[in-house]
RNA sequence: CGCGGGAUGGAGCAGCUUGGUAGCUCGUUGGGCUCAUAACCCAAAGGUCGUUGGUUCAAAUCCAGCUCCCGCAA
C-alpha cells in the first residue's frame, strides 16, 4: 500500500463492538492501525462475590486508551448514538447482541465481523468450545459482513487452524484470538478499497455452536470416553465441567484417556488412584481425571485430591 | 449489604461440637529389600495452627474484629 492509502485509513472513523477477552487482541490491533472513535460493549454487570461491578475486557482496554465507550442494554433500540458518531466502518468481534438492520446499513464500508469458526459451521456464541467438544480436527477464523441473522452474512476471508488432539479451550482460544486480529488487519485494506469478492454462505451446510449451558458443563460418565474427554478439554479454561462427589460439586478441569476396561463396575465409579490421576469407569472403558477442584477449594491435581481419602469404589455422578 | 465453603509442617486433609501431649495420606532426606523400580519395609527432618485482640490456670479448639482464597448465583 502507498502513503496515500495509509493516510486514508488513518482518517477512517472506526467503531468497534466486542465484549470478552477474545476480542481484546482485535481491538488492540485496530487501535494500533486505525482511528477507533468509539467502542460498544455489553453493560457493566454484577460479577463475582459480594455484588461488585465488573467491566468488560474491551471496556478496560478502551478506557486505557481514552476511547469513548457505549454500553447499550438493548442495541436494537439504542443505536442512534452510534450512528451519531458517523462510523465509516463497524468491526464486531464477540459483542453478544444482534445488531439491528438500521445500524448495519449505515457505514459506507459496512459492518465486519470476526468469527471464531469456519462458517457456515458453528454459528453462535461458543464456536471455540463447540469445535473441541465436537471433536473437530480443524477450525478457524472467518471475516464476514454482518447480516440481520446471527453469523449469516457473506464471507470475505477465512483462515484455517488445526486443533491439537489434546488441545484445550484456553490454548485454542488464544491462538484463534491472535489469528483473528492478524487476519482482520490483513484484509481490512482490501475491504476499504473494495477489492474483495464476498461469498454467500451455503445454507445447507449450516451448523450451530450455541452458548454453553449448565447442562453442557455436567459430566455424564455413561457416555463414551472420547466424548467426555472432549467435553472436559473443550471447557478447560472456560467454565470447566463438573461431577458430583459426595453431594458436592467437583469441577473437572483436565483428564487423559485410558486403555483400561472394566466390566463389573458402575459408570462413574472410581477404579483406581494412579500415579497421574484418578481413574473413572465410563461406558466404553476408563478416563483418568488429572486436575480437579472441589466446591470451595482451589484447583488441585487429582493426586492431591485423593490424598487421605479412600476413593476407590466411590461413585461420581 | 446476594448465598455458602475455607486458611493447621512443602502438598492435600483430620482435630474444633465436649479447651489440657500436633494426627492422617503424600512429598522430601537417609537407610534397607530387590535383577530392578515410580513398588515394598524402616527411620528422620519439617508446624509462631492466616492475623489482631478478648475469655481462661490453660486456646488450633470458645468470642469479636481484620486479611486473603474459593464454589454457587448473576
Amino acid at each position: 500500500m502507498d502513503i496515500e492509502n495509509v493516510e486514508v485509513e488513518k482518517e477512517l472513523r472506526v467503531v468497534f463492538m466486542g465484549t470478552p477477552k477474545f476480542s481484546v487482541p482485535v481491538l488492540s490491533a485496530l487501535i494500533d492501525n486505525y482511528n477507533v472513535v468509539a467502542i460498544v460493549t455489553q453493560p457493566d454487570k454484577i460479577i463475582g462475590r459480594g455484588g461488585k461491578v465488573g467491566i468488560t475486557p474491551i471496556k478496560k482496554l478502551a478506557m486505557d486508551n481514552n476511547i469513548l465507550c457505549l454500553q447499550p442494554k438493548k442495541i436494537k433500540e439504542e443505536y442512534e448514538e452510534i450512528i451519531a458518531l458517523e462510523p465509516d466502518i463497524i468491526i464486531t468481534c464477540a459483542y453478544g447482541q444482534i445488531i439491528p438492520k438500521e445500524l448495519l446499513d449505515y457505514p459506507t464500508h459496512g459492518c465486519i465481523n470476526v468469527h471464531a469458526s469456519l462458517l457456515p459451521k458453528l454459528r453462535g456464541g461458543a464456536p471455540i468450545q463447540r469445535a473441541i467438544m465436537n471433536g473437530y480436527k480443524k477450525t478457524g477464523i472467518t471475516i464476514m459482513f454482518m447480516d440481520v441473522k446471527m453469523d449469516s452474512g457473506a464471507i470475505i476471508e477465512t483462515s484455517e487452524i488445526e486443533i491439537g488432539d489434546s488441545e484445550s479451550y484456553k490454548s485454542l482460544h488464544d491462538r484463534l484470538s491472535k489469528l483473528g486480529s492478524e487476519l482482520l488487519i490483513k484484509v481490512l485494506p482490501d475491504i476499504i478499497s473494495g477489492n474483495i469478492n464476498p461469498k454467500a454462505q451455503d445454507e445447507s451446510e449450516v451448523t450451530y455452536g450455541f452458548n454453553i449451558t449448565k447442562e453442557d458443563e455436567k459430566l455424564n460418565f455413561s457416555k463414551r470416553k472420547i466424548d467426555i474427554y472432549n467435553q472436559i478439554r473443550g471447557l478447560d479454561g472456560f467454565s470447566g465441567t463438573y461431577a458430583i462427589y459426595e453431594g458436592k460439586r467437583l469441577k473437572v478441569w483436565e483428564s487423559i484417556l485410558s486403555d483400561n476396561h472394566f466390566s463389573d463396575l458402575l459408570d462413574g465409579e472410581i477404579t483406581n488412584v494412579y500415579k497421574n490421576g484418578i481413574g473413572v469407569k465410563v461406558s466404553d472403558g476408563e478416563i483418568i481425571l488429572t486436575s480437579v477442584q472441589l466446591e470451595g477449594k482451589n484447583r488441585m491435581s487429582a493426586i492431591e485430591f485423593a490424598n487421605g481419602k479412600n476413593l476407590v469404589g466411590k461413585v461420581l455422578e
